[in-house]
DNA sequence: ATGGTCGGCAACCGA
C-alpha cells in the first residue's frame, strides 16, 4: 500500500504540532506540503528526521514554499519550472518508490481582473507543457497540492455566488479541466462522488467548519495506470479541532502498488 | 456589495 497526502500548512513552523500528530497517526508514505512560508535555511528538517521522514523543500520569505516528506528515499528532485519564471517555491518534482510526484502550489490569482489571475491561467498551460515534456499519461504519475481551483459546482458551497471568484471562475475551471484531460483522474472524486466534501474552510467565515461552508481546492490527481490502483481517498477534518487549527486539512489517497 | 481572520513580519500583503 502507498498512502499519499497533501496539506496546505499556511506556515510550516506554526503548524508543526499538527503535522507531527497527524503523521504519527496516519503514517503516510508521502506528504506534500504547500505554503511553508519559510526560507530554506530555517526549514524544520530535524522535525521530519525525528518523525522518520526524508524531506526536500524550496521556500522563500513570508509567502509560498513547497516541500515533500517521505518515508522512502526521495530521488530525482527538481525545483520549479524548466523556464522563467521558474517559481521554485511553487512546484517541486520528486520520484519516490519509482513513482513521480509533482507537488504544486498554484498561484491564487487575487481577483479575476487582476494581472495575477492571467498569470494563474497561464500557469496551467505551463503545467501541461511541463507534464508533456517530462511524463506520459500512460505511465504512473501523481500531481498533488493546493491547486486553487474548485473544479465543479459540488466543490463549493453556493456556487452561484462564487462565479467571479478566482478559484471558481469559468476560465480557471476550464484551464484545470484541460490539464486533467492531458491524462489525469481526480482520485478523490473516483471514491467520493457526493457533494459537500471540502479541503478548505475560510477563517473569515464564522463557524465555516461546523456549517461546512468550504471549498475543494486541494487535489490528488493520478494518471490512469496509477489511478486504476487507488483503493480509497478521503479528507481528514480532525486536525481542525486542535489548538491553532489550519484553514486547509489533510487530503489522502491510498494506492495498491 | 462588503468584510470577516489568520501568518508573516514589522506596514500592510496574501489568502
Amino acid at each position: 500500500m502507498f498512502k499519499v497526502a497533501t496539506f496546505n500548512a499556511n506556515s510550516i513552523r506554526s503548524r508543526l504540532h499538527i503535522i507531527r500528530r497527524w503523521v504519527a497517526k496516519e503514517q503516510p508514505d508521502v506528504l506534500a506540503i504547500q505554503e511553508t512560508k519559510v526560507v530554506d535555511e530555517l526549514f524544520p528538517v530535524d522535525a521530519f528526521r525525528e518523525m522518520g521522514y526524508h524531506v526536500v523543500y524550496r521556500g522563500q520569505k513570508a509567502y509560498s514554499g513547497v516541500a515533500v516528506a517521505s518515508k522512502h528515499p526521495i530521488e530525482d528532485v527538481q525545483y520549479g519550472f524548466d523556464d522563467e519564471p521558474r517559481d521554485e517555491a511553487r512546484i517541486i518534482r520528486v520520484v519516490i518508490k519509482g513513482i513521480p510526484v509533482v507537488n504544486t502550489y498554484v498561484p491564487q490569482g487575487k481577483k479575476i481582473d487582476h494581472p495575477d489571475y492571467e498569470y494563474k491561467l497561464r500557469w496551467f498551460a505551463r503545467l501541461r507543457e511541463y507534464f508533456s515534456r517530462h511524463f506520459s499519461p500512460d505511465e504512473p504519475l501523481l500531481w498533488v497540492g493546493d491547486i486553487n481551483v474548485a473544479p465543479t459546482e459540488i466543490d463549493v458551497t453556493n456556487p452561484k455566488t462564487k462565479l467571479k471568484h478566482v478559484d471558481f471562475h469559468i476560465d480557471v475551471r476550464r484551464e484545470f479541466q484541460k490539464t486533467l484531460e492531458w491524462g489525469f483522474v481526480d482520485v478523490f472524486r473516483k471514491h467520493r462522488p457526493g457533494p459537500g466534501e471540502f479541503t478548505y474552510w475560510d477563517y473569515r467565515v464564522p463557524k465555516a467548519l461546523e456549517r461546512n461552508i468550504g471549498w475543494r481546492i486541494d487535489h490528488i490527481l493520478a494518471t490512469r495506470p496509477l489511478a486504476e490502483k487507488s483503493v480509497d481517498s478521503y479528507v481528514d477534518r480532525e486536525p481542525r479541532s486542535w489548538e491553532k487549527p489550519s484553514d486547509h486539512t489533510f487530503l489522502v489517497a491510498i494506492f495498491d502498488v
